[in-house]
RNA sequence: GCCCGGGUGGUGAAAUUGGUAGACACGCGAGACUUAAAAUCUUGUGGCCAUAGCGGUCGUGCCGGUUCAAGUCCGGCCCCGGGCACCA
């Protein structure tokens, strides 16, 4: 009874939570520095929004994060694990407007709550390098680099569509608009023009996607959507003639189906349709219905096809002939030329837009080795390559042949010539918000837009504002705006827009090397972390975040600030925690806060219950049942037996050759389960089978009760193993029963070798099937003959019972698992 | 609509290279301990048939195919999730 007096001898999550963080607070375990032997690993998970509370989505990145930082820790790297806050956004100013509270306080206010609840999950960060994007001292040098950007002519201002919101007389994000109205307004929405700035992102499509080639570490369906992201073709831009001598021109993957054209589309807002619309009122009030709707590119896609004559024509380039010209609701303005040539015949869109207006098909490619038509366009387009026909000199041509005489023909006559096309866009980097980092321009009217001098940066973001909801506050403040240009020094207006929030998510990792850094963007730290060893975050940035920092890497090499090319060597993209089949977003607000499930089951338990859940790649609906028998888990199969364990003594060095069978047996299972996690940690990323791993040893461990002394020498490797592989993903009670058992601090222990001889086996079960079908199991040798193992399986009774009087056609042999007669 | 994933017991899932489908848990049933409950421990648990025991048969979203052997490979379909450039 004794033990029961000593607080150490019953678990609670409590006390060891607060032994365990306060010994890494004291000692600064996680804080890491560039002088170390050891090799460098650096661990980034996604840095959150600080929407006001951590959600499970939040918990699932951290915990995944922190168990791989923590491996490595084990493996001997010297491991870095930042942590900081996306802290700009749209949630502030919605929040302002809601509790009347200036966004930079919500922010702050937030950022201290969630960091309060990241320390009681036990992260292994380095907090002395913790950041916030809203802060002048990071977002600073964003500013100063956009001003490099620009002085190396990779950023421009063009004219973009937006949704405006006609009643709040502000710019709206597409989520802001709910069918077709503002949120707050329920006005129906607009599109209006904006001159906006954008970079270049474009003069980079062909090594961001070259560089996809060299990513091994990145999952394979996030390469390939980047590269359909990047969508890079090989086709033809051609010109249409028109009367005015201007010319339309159109791009196409498809030269070879040139002379089955027979109508040309552009998009509502083309130069051509905006011409045509005037004096025409039934062209103006289509083209007004189509800018009534959303930005969106999946809106428009979904919206039923919709054209209308722009009542003028152009001419084939190649016949002459006239083709009349329709304006369509589906062509994009951003995309391309805002033009689009149509050939019924051979595009399904196309097929459908002209059956429904009474446009001619015309046939002029058919399926390869057909006589006459080979195809009937009564039922729908001919999408295939084929060969051509009805096409004058190009008939009989294939695809790559038609392409090259017809790209040739175009090109002697001035009006074609082939081209690579990205279906990539620049990047537009205007943001009509208050709550973001102000674009460091200056308009003069003399010298046109002027980069704000580096002695002038920060333009610093006034932080006492009064946010109304309608419009940014600094567009308001000519207090603020008003200044004097720096070339001329006349008078002159700084941009009141901020910049998309992307632009700081697209390099705080570099950041993170030098966070404290006061007179350069990155310094020789930044050098020595290099690239992120290993990323961690939600499948949902697997497009956009991950190819503007990508972009930006490469931007920042060529600035001379790094040295690698690529900035995250691994990637694992997480699947999302589903909340009632759906996303946990911040509009979700507090659905899945874990804080009542801490402090009820504790932060271990809650960490292993996610863990436990499901592979990091599934997508997943959280329950929060797992985690009270992960707490159960714990104190009945890890601290109980541990500390009944210690309460026995020392243990003597195990000696293989003395071992029974049971013990052999317990100990081959220590290092099969050693081997098997220590794959899934670092090669499978599974780290729900390194759970399932170690509660099968434990089990076995239940059932050992062997008092002897190579009895208990053996329990206490395996006792030592569990807790060192469930030390990544539950530090805390891991940490202390390490300590419990006299072995010092787990975060200096390293990864056990296995015990090679340990795994050997003689006899191995076999299976064997008669046409396939399981029938019956037997002991053999390992590596045993195909006749010892075919004599063996005969004698089976089930196996004759199937065999019987039927004769053996043939016998496969797999060794080590299975035997199967085909018989008939 | 387009691009990318996924679909396995009552539930979360496992099966890593084409070779025992359902490991490990949750839940549920039975039992032990207890005056009782909680906690804990033992034990059973895919469906159907059979059963003293051995066993048989069906089964991985649906339809078809390849193979001695398919959750895994191929073709077609259905459903669900992520993204679609101003949510982050």
């Amino acid at each position: 009874m004794t033990r029961n007096s000593d607080s150490s001898a019953v678990y609670s999550h409590e006390s060891v939570e607060q032994q365990a963080q306060t010994f890494w607070k004291e000692h600064g375990s996680f804080e890491v520095t560039e002088n170390s032997d050891k090799p460098k690993f650096y661990c980034l998970s996604m840095f959150p929004y600080p929407s006001g509370r951590l959600h499970m989505g939040h918990v699932r990145n951290y915990t995944l994060g922190d168990v791989i930082g923590r491996f490595q820790r084990l493996k001997g790297k010297n491991v870095l694990q930042p942590m900081g806050w996306d802290a700009f956004g749209l949630p502030a100013e919605n929040a302002a407007i809601k509790h009347r509270i200036p966004p930079a306080r919500w922010t702050f206010e937030n950022i201290e709550h969630m960091r309060g609840q990241l320390q009681a999950l036990g992260f292994a960060f380095d907090w002395s390098r913790e950041l916030a994007t809203c802060d002048p001292d990071y977002y600073r040098w964003e500013q100063w680099f956009f001003t490099r950007l620009f002085r190396k002519g990779l950023v421009y201002k063009k004219a973009a569509w937006v949704n405006w919101d006609p009643r709040d007389q502000t710019v709206l994000a597409n989520e802001q608009v709910i069918n077709g109205r503002g949120w707050r307004s329920d006005a129906p929405v607009e599109r209006r023009e904006l001159a906006q700035w954008f970079v270049k992102i474009t003069d980079y499509a062909e090594e961001l996607l070259g560089y996809l080639d060299k990513l091994p570490g990145w999952p394979e369906k996030v390469k390939t959507m980047q590269r359909n992201w990047i969508g890079r073709s090989e086709g033809v831009e051609i010109q249409f003639p028109a009367d005015d001598g201007s010319p339309l021109t159109v791009y196409t993957t498809r030269p070879d189906t040139l002379m089955g054209v027979t109508y040309l589309a552009v998009a509502p807002q083309h130069p051509l349709a905006t011409a045509a619309a005037a004096g025409n009122p039934e062209l103006t009030a289509f083209i007004e219905a189509c800018n009534g709707t959303r930005v969106a590119e999946a809106d428009m896609a979904r919206m039923e096809k919709l054209g209308m004559p722009a009542g003028v024509s152009v001419s084939h380039p190649l016949t002459g002939e006239a083709v009349p010209v329709w304006v369509a609701n589906f062509v994009l303005m951003e995309y391309g030329s805002g033009a689009v040539m149509s050939v019924p015949g051979h595009d399904q869109r196309d097929w459908e837009f002209a059956r429904k207006y009474g446009l001619p098909v015309r046939q002029v490619i058919k399926p390869v080795g057909s006589g006459a038509a080979g195809c009937d366009l009564e039922t729908g387009a001919f999408t295939e390559y084929g060969v051509l026909m009805n096409s004058g000199d190009f008939d009989g041509l294939d695809f790559e042949r038609a392409f090259d005489a017809i790209a040739s023909a175009l090109g002697g006559k001035g009006l074609g010539e082939r081209q690579v096309q990205y279906r990539l866009r620049d990047w537009g980097v205007s943001r009509q918000r208050y709550w973001g980092c102000p674009i460091p321009i200056i308009n003069c009217e003399q010298c046109g837009a002027v980069p704000v001098p580096d002695e002038d940066l920060p333009v610093l973001l006034p932080t006492d504002v009064e946010f109304e909801g309608v419009g940014s506050p600094i567009k308001k403040m000519p207090s603020w705006y008003e200044t004097g240009c720096p070339e001329c020094g006349g008078p002159a207006e700084r941009e009141t827009d901020t910049f998309d929030t992307f632009m700081e998510s697209s390099w705080y990792y570099a950041r993170f090397a030098s966070s404290n850094a006061t007179d350069s963007m990155l310094d020789e730290r930044a050098r020595y972390w290099r690239s992120v060893d290993h990323y961690v975050g939600g499948e949902e940035h697997a497009i956009l975040h991950l190819l503007y920092a990508r972009f930006f890497h490469k931007v920042m090499r060529d600035e001379g600030l790094l040295e690698s090319d690529e900035p995250f060597e691994k990637l694992l993209s997480l699947g999302m925690v589903l909340d009632g089949g759906t996303k946990m977003s911040k509009s979700a607000g507090d659905a899945g806060d874990p804080q009542h499930l801490m402090d009820t089951h504790g932060a271990d338990a809650v960490r292993m219950a996610m863990m436990f859940a499901a592979p990091p790649e599934q997508p997943f609906e959280w329950s929060e049942s797992g985690v009270a028998s992960a707490n159960r888990w714990l104190r009945t199969r890890l601290w109980n037996p541990v500390i009944a364990h210690i309460a026995g003594g020392d243990v003597v060095d195990i000696d293989p050759c003395a071992l029974t069978e049971a013990q052999t047996d317990l100990r081959r299972l220590t290092h099969e389960t050693l081997k098997k996690c220590e794959d899934d940690f670092e090669r499978r990323l599974a780290f729900n089978t390194v759970v399932a791993a170690v509660m099968s040893l434990q089990n076995q461990v239940m059932r050992f009760n062997d008092d002897s002394e190579q009895g208990r020498a053996v329990e206490r490797e395996a006792l030592t193993v569990a807790i060192l592989i469930m030390s990544p993903i539950t530090p805390h009670i891991c940490h202390v029963l390490w300590q419990q058992l006299g072995l010092g601090d787990i975060e200096q222990a390293q990864w056990m070798p296995v015990d090679e001889a340990a795994l050997e086996k003689t006899a191995v079960e076999l299976i064997v099937q008669v046409n396939g079908k399981l029938r019956s199991r037997i002991e053999a040798p390992v590596d045993a003959q195909k006749e010892t193992v075919v004599e063996l399986a005969r004698q089976q009774e089930n196996v004759k019972k199937f065999v019987a009087d039927k004769t053996i056609r043939k016998t496969i042999y797999v060794p080590n698992k299975v035997l199967n007669f085909v018989v008939s």
